[in-house]
RNA sequence: GCGCUUGUAGCUCAGCUGGAUAGAGCAUCGGCCUUCUAAGCCGAGGGUCGCAGGUUCGACUCCUGCCAAGCGUGCCA
């Protein structure tokens, strides 16, 4: 309806152009929107306000003219000029009503579109480090991520999600001295835990493992594993020097073999512990993305390589710097440091290089919002490499802040203190924690009061809307117990009998899911869908107290009956799509 | 210091990229269960849209300057 308003309109203002009261070279960005207020109509254009300066008249006038230029057509019943120069177009109520008929026959398919044309999209997000449980803050960006993913895939995008796993570097070896030095407990070898290392309750466990399963195979003497080791910063000292020796001397103790058998070890239960938490969460991937891989198959010395060619690389004070300064960024780069191994950074550019190397039209990275520095440097290495750097879109997702009532919880993943996203799911629920995170617009600071949304769960969002799709169901229960049953030919020949405001309204919103879709998709912004359904629900809830649906009439009860099966679809699209449950009963 | 993000009801947040009288939920107060689930509905109160200018028919929305909060500003990842 609102491409064919679109339509009608140009062609108004095409004669108007012919007629002479429009210059040649006016061509307005034809703006239909959706009235807000029902005695506006159902749709309303701003045209002629936006007209008015250059045709040299008052807005109301022109408004006048586009309408009596405009096309009858049989949909629309009324046009009225309103306020400063509105035109506000009612549609009749068969059209109106026809809402219902496309759901049934679309189904699941009802709002889905092909406007993305099968371009290819990728979506990379979470890429937490495989250093631990995920916390709730990966948790908001799992759930975000995977809800834009889903909604591009939804309007007809080719999406490719994936994860992008930190594998390699300092972290790493962090980790899996951490764990040796906790192995080494378990045998009796008792050295002190470093202050830089990860503290979390994991890493004993997966300690315990290594050690039952393994025996003394990695054990040394505690004698040889600090000796002439730096000391701590709780000894004075300094916590990095002190932690690199300690990775230093589980190399030289163990040996390469050894050593890597050990960090594998780790690796591999902890990413396995996320593939399984994300897949509890509903997330999916098509891709996990290794960095070691980039570092072992050259992708990083051939990214440099090119940089190197496009003249954006130099040497100064034994480093090799990308001159991303030029491109834009603040300062420039290092991307092999002075002892030879190459930063996180070179790894990220080889990263972004092979992103382009697979033919995405799009790239999306959807990033904690403490990384958005990195920005400026991640565009000035694809715009040297010779991309288009319009072609990465970066996606912020500000950090939740968790509390217990009024207590503030900490959240550092070395000190091994934080709320996991496995915790969250166990005490909320996965419907209850993605309908939450994905509520707020991602840019938005977010508060997450576990004590609210554990104790009062029924004062939970997701219930609301959860609870107007089992209505329905219990509806048709009850129509099953009466020993009726649903005609639907017979409604949908009955659908004009659908006139109380309730029923129209509720019309009107199911109208509206295509275009929400579209937009929370095209915007990356699945709170509008989420602010949708809950409209959806609300208009429901408020039909259902005021009107009967199962009444003697069978011709109206027919109709009520596919309206609200009409909107028992939209709702359950709507949920199925951010992965939250639809439940026939509550 | 500089950069990015944010500032809307007591609290948590929307506000459809500049439209008509700024809206929800929670909390507070008052109503609605012999009728399809009260996890619901109806009503009331509650606002200097951080502050000050500017742009125009029209500004919560765009521009400038302040104020406040968070984050960033590593040869960490």
């Amino acid at each position: 309806m609102k491409h064919k308003l679109e339509t009608l309109l140009q062609q108004s203002v095409e004669t108007l152009k012919s007629e002479g009261i429009l210059n040649q070279d006016d061509n307005p960005k034809i703006n239909i929107e959706r009235a807000r207020d029902t005695r506006h109509g159902d749709f309303t254009t701003n045209l002629a306000m936006i007209l008015a300066k250059q045709a040299k008249t008052n807005p109301r006038q022109l408004a006048e003219k586009i309408i009596s230029s405009f096309a009858t057509d049989s949909a629309i019943v009324k046009i009225e000029i309103a306020g400063p120069g509105f035109i506000n177009f009612f549609i009749n109520t068969d059209t109106h009503n026809e809402v219902i008929k496309q759901i049934h026959d679309a189904g699941k398919q009802y709002g889905l579109s092909n406007i993305g044309a099968g371009k290819k999209i990728q979506v990379e997000f979470v890429s937490a480090n495989p250093t631990g449980p995920l916390h709730v803050g990966h948790g908001r960006g799992a759930a975000y991520g995977s809800a834009v993913a889903d909604l591009l895939q939804a309007v007809g995008f080719d999406v490719s999600k994936e994860y992008y796993v930190n594998d390699a570097g300092r972290q790493m070896d962090i980790l899996a001295t951490s764990i040796w030095l906790r192995y080494l407990e378990e045998c009796g070898e008792v050295v002190a835990f470093p202050s830089n290392g990860y503290r979390g309750e994991y890493i004993r466990d997966i300690a315990f493992n290594i050690h039952k399963n393994t025996g003394n195979d990695y054990r040394r003497p505690a004698e040889l594993v600090v000796e002439d080791i730096p000391a701590d910063d709780s000894q004075g000292g300094d916590k990095e020097k002190h932690i690199d020796a300690l990775i230093d001397r589980a190399k030289t103790l163990l040996g390469p073999s050894l050593y890597s058998d050990l960090f594998q070890a780790g690796l591999t239960v902890i990413l396995d512990d996320i593939k399984q938490d994300l897949e509890e969460f509903g997330v999916s991937y098509h891709e996990w993305f290794s960095e070691r891989l980039l570092m072992n198959d050259g992708s990083v010395q051939e990214a440099l390589k090119r940089l190197d060619e496009a003249g954006y690389l130099y040497e100064k004070e034994g480093a090799t710097w990308f001159s991303s300064s030029r491109l834009g960024d603040e300062k420039d780069r290092v991307v092999i440091r002075e002892n030879g191994q190459s930063t996180y950074f070179a790894s990220d550019i080889a990263y972004h290089m092979n992103k382009l190397d697979r033919g995405f039209d799009q790239i999306i990275n959807v990033w904690g919002a403490d990384h958005h520095g990195y920005i400026p440097r991640v565009r000035a290495a694809m715009t040297a490499l010779g991309a288009d750097e319009s072609k990465l879109k970066v996606l912020l997702v500000q950090f939740a802040i968790l509390y217990r009532g009024t207590e503030r919880l900490p959240m550092s993943t070395r000190s091994g203190e934080f709320v996991t996203l496995r915790q969250l799911r166990s005490e909320v629920g996965k419907d209850a924690a993605r309908f939450f995170y994905v509520m707020r617009r991602s840019e938005q600071h977010m508060d997450f009061d576990l004590k609210l949304a554990t104790s009062k769960t029924n004062e939970n969002p997701v219930f609301y809307v959860q609870y107007a799709h089992a209505r329905v169901c219990s509806v048709l229960r009850q129509l099953d117990e009466k020993g009726w049953k649903k005609d639907l030919l017979l409604g949908m020949e009955h659908l004009y009998m659908l006139a109380e405001e309730h029923e129209s309204t509720l019309i009107t919103t199911l109208s509206k899911y295509p275009e929400t879709l579209e937009r929370a998709a095209l915007q990356h912004e699945p709170h509008v869908l989420i602010q949708y359904l809950r409209e959806l629900a609300n208009n429901f809830h408020t039909y259902y107290n005021a009107h009967q649906f199962l009444v003697d009439d069978v011709k109206l009860r027919n109709a009520r009956l596919n309206l609200i099966c009409a909107t028992k679809q939209v709702l359950a699209n709507g949920l199925s799509l951010l992965n939250i449950n639809t439940p026939e009963s509550m």
